[in-house]
DNA sequence: TCTTGACGTGTAGCAGGCTACACATTATAA
DNA sequence: TTATAATGTGTAGCCTGCTACACGTCAAGA
């Protein structure tokens, strides 16, 4: 049977890895994504508009307003709207998750200290290689014959220092 | 800032391949896990029970129920019980899924090709040996000090030829 | 100044993923 | 045979992701 493929691979280590951040999570009641936007916000000095965010964790903005509020529901964040400029919301570390920042950081490594157990380090430079190809292959609209929809693919996030 | 690593480079190539995947099956009203799911029961033969394409899937019974009654109502797949155990639900193909299933196979083919243009054969056996590596990594707890939660880790599904 | 467009955000509704709980059916053991 | 365990499915409720649409605010041009 030809279905599991390299992709799926792909798909399943991924959700393995989800799984396995998410349980480390736990603990402190965040998810990946969360974890994620708390890190950025830390790396910030603690405040970003939900632009930036959405453009950070490369999502919707939709996603972003839902994420927002529930962290801002479970105390990890604040919100305001931006002086400056009214369209803004500002959000922002409570003093709360800027505690919980710190003990993320050392889950991250430790997280990849585990993935990459057994691995040289021309090994995951290999491995960033491919997936950074694979990543600028599927983003490139040229090789495309099949579907020509006009669809989200020319989308010019390609700055991506990926 | 530390926060793009390898593992977050593996979820964005994941998420652009499920895009990218999404776009091309569009036309058929179908999504990445439904077109598996076509791709499975067509292997099969037409036929399997929920269970089966749940571990085929490799997702939660309540997720198949999703997608089942979802392919259902589209008419892509008929649900009864099995006369021989009636705990079982046979969910088997109809006749337009038939129809499409071929053309989800050139499809996957395509997507294949396109996702690795300009891979040898030895990367892409390297990169599918990588994957497996860390695949196996996630899943064995014991290099697992941070959290010993008794999470789904010990999953006996291991024995799924990755 | 006023209009028009760009921009950031919010809401509705959907798909796919999960855990926890409930329930019917079958298998097994006492 | 009958009680109990295992198995397959269903439901509730949550989080993350999307598109499409709506709305307020700011910027730029007429």
């Amino acid at each position: 049977m030809e279905v599991r493929k390299t992709g799926y691979l792909l798909k399943l280590v991924v959700e393995r890895l989800r799984v396995d951040v998410d349980a480390g999570l736990k603990q402190h009641n965040l998810t990946w994504v969360q974890s994620r936007l708390i890190g950025f916000l830390a790396y910030r000095g603690g405040q970003a508009t939900q632009k930036e965010l959405e453009r950070f964790l490369e999502v919707s903005h939709p996603t972003v307003v839902g994420i927002v509020s529930r962290m801002e529901q479970n105390g990890f964040v604040e919100c305001r709207t931006d002086r400056l400029d009214r369209r803004n919301k500002l959000v922002s570390l409570t003093r709360n998750a800027s505690e919980v920042s710190a003990c993320l950081e050392k889950a991250m490594q430790e997280q990849d200290r585990r993935m990459f157990a057994g691995f040289t380090e021309g090994e995951r430079d290999q491995m960033d290689a491919f997936l950074s190809r694979i990543y600028h292959n599927l983003s490139s609209p040229a090789l495309r014959p099949q579907s020509p929809t006009t669809m989200n693919t020319g989308d010019n996030n390609d700055q991506n220092t990926i």
